[in-house]
DNA sequence: TCTATTTGACCGAG
DNA sequence: CTCGGTCAAATAGA
């Protein structure tokens, strides 16, 4: 990959991202070695490891993290020879999770619940999502565990599957979102209660949903996905993808000033 | 009217 | 048998 490329520099950033982070964890453990510490830590972890798919997916080559990835069979459309049996996998743990802690469940997917149970030993319910564009093709889904809910709300949010729906190809992999979006930003007193709001807005239209979700925690958390599954969008972009690189490098560069101030 | 969410029932693994 | 995960009908909201 020739340098200088896009792709180089997200790369080379990336890089450097990782380091900082792995700085920024050491230093938070150092500060608070308590249960608090360790929650820093899940998120540094975490953002080691966005930065080590970005930078797998940027190479060109598998993925860094050791986390295997299917391989895609792209674009939902025609040849979808999906699992045959998408639906009862009840094998706990069958396809390992990658579990992560937030505040919020807020990513930057699309999902659409599907159930909720109360589980034994758990003081709070478990949400049971899957993408939104599950009938695309995409298998993803993810188990949302609300940890507390007092002062801070907090999750523990664990991914099964990958998104096919936006891993489809090569043009699609600048749309791909590290899998945690941690958003500060919104305080939603009651999250048990915005559970129960129906968060229905079709409104997003033509507009493309990754990148709308992708815009910095938009939405105030309430833990349910916009759901605008409108049949509008198809997860095959293409000359979209430019578009979404310059824009990823924007974000870049604020992470890298970030990480230099660290 | 359409679509997402809710909720109880069902199913299968342990 | 118990428990967790999923389904699908009913319901609610825009």
């Amino acid at each position: 990959m020739a340098l200088g490329s896009p792709a180089a520099v997200v790369q080379e950033l990336m890089a450097m991202g990782q380091q900082s982070a792995a700085h920024l964890g050491e230093l938070l453990r150092a500060v608070s070695p308590t249960a608090l510490g360790e929650q820093h830590q899940e998120l540094t972890a975490e953002i080691l490891r966005c930065c080590g798919r970005v930078i797998a997916a940027l190479s060109g080559g598998s993925t860094a993290t050791g986390k295997k990835r299917k391989a895609v069979e792209l674009g939902g459309a025609a040849s979808s020879s999906l699992p045959a049996t998408p639906s009862k996998r009840r094998g706990r743990g069958a396809e390992a999770a990658r579990e992560i802690k937030s505040d919020t469940t807020e990513d930057g997917y699309i999902w659409r619940k599907y159930g909720q149970k109360d589980i034994n030993g758990c003081k709070h319910r478990r949400l049971y999502y899957r993408c939104a564009f599950r009938d695309q093709g995409c298998g993803a889904t993810r188990r949302v565990q609300l940890l507390s809910q007092e002062d801070m709300p907090a999750f523990a949010i664990a991914y099964y599957g990958d998104h096919t729906c936006r891993d489809g190809g090569a043009a699609s992999q600048e749309q791909a979102m590290p899998p945690t979006v941690v958003d500060h930003g919104s305080s939603n007193a009651a999250p048990a209660a915005a559970w129960g709001g129906t968060g229905t807005d079709r409104n997003m239209g033509s507009a493309t949903p990754a990148l709308l979700a992708v815009g910095v925690g938009q939405r105030s958390f309430d833990g349910d996905a916009p759901s605008e599954t409108s049949q509008g969008w198809s997860p095959a972009f293409s000359s979209e993808a430019e578009l979404g690189m310059s824009e990823l490098l924007d974000g870049f560069r604020d992470w890298e000033y970030v990480f230099n101030s660290v």
